[in-house]
DNA sequence: TTTATATAGTTACAAACGTAACCGTCGATT
DNA sequence: AATCGACGGTTACGTTTGTAACTATATAAA
């Protein structure tokens, strides 16, 4: 049955359990606490630490499509915790901003981010971090790694 | 709007996007070429490697939650990639291997993710990836990060 | 031997997702 | 100003997912 190929060996493969082990346990903690999905989590996120923008930039900027940003848009307009200011110059889009009660569940769940981090930080140690984060810029700097673009 | 806090510098959402960018291609290649989801390669590349196991194992082996691996046999016993041997002493579980059509099929795919592997090496550099090594060795050995385990 | 508990695996159901179609608005061309 | 293509955003639809309930078998205790 031998075959050369171990998936542990397969890059891609380790990348995804590994970011599955580091985002899980925080993940579960801002729905548990919050009841947030992640893409709702993002949009707060982009929205607390950039300021208002439009539902696209939301995309861009966290790397989410547009259906997941709608979707999470809508669900945190119904806890008031955004409103939307439609733009009169073109009414295609609005900017985005968060609410009093937004920005102060943003608060809340970057500090829990925080600790997360240091946390994280903490299990995996200084050199373990320094090699992972050379790793991701190398990996962000190349993105766009596609054989054929399709 | 200042906050100390930025998406972009925060691991657990590198990490996922990063694994994102990495998987992407690869993930698109198996699926257009032999319409398989990721449970089912994982699936495959499991008992490609390893040979006979039940479900179970393969769960165990390739980090996959009952059900999907449930999903994955049985959508790849459909093909006839693999085949069911009941054991007689325990009949609560099967054992799990590929019939020759699916270890052909595994070999292709090898071959396939041998090759991008390459092209990812490359494209990254030789020092990244050591330093991706060392830091997904690290995160794998720290597995179980879990503040409060629930 | 009946009862209780655990385990391997499947299924049912609801939530989350991606793709594609769609709606309304804009800018450019005519 | 009528038409066209592009764009921001939403919705519909089918697929994939996770949780929990369930089936069937096995083991242990009463």
């Amino acid at each position: 049955m031998e075959s050369g190929f171990e998936l542990d060996g397969f890059i891609p493969y380790r990348l995804n359990r590994a970011s599955e082990l580091i985002s899980l346990s925080f993940a579960r903690q801002y729905k548990q606490e919050f009841d947030l999905t992640r893409p709702e989590w993002r949009t707060l996120a982009a929205l607390g630490s950039v300021g208002a923008m439009t539902a696209k930039d939301i995309g861009v900027h966290s790397h989410m499509h547009k259906t997941k940003v709608s979707r999470a848009v809508h669900s945190l307009e119904q806890r008031h915790w955004l409103k939307r200011i439609p733009s009169y110059t073109d009414r295609r889009f609005e900017q985005i901003e968060l609410t009093a009660l937004g920005r102060e569940y943003y608060r809340k769940i970057t500090v829990l981010a925080h600790t997360y981090q240091e946390t994280v930080r903490m299990k995996l140690g200084e050199e373990a971090i320094r090699h992972l984060d050379l790793a991701l810029a190398a990996i962000e700097a190349s993105a766009g790694l596609r054989r054929k673009s399709k």
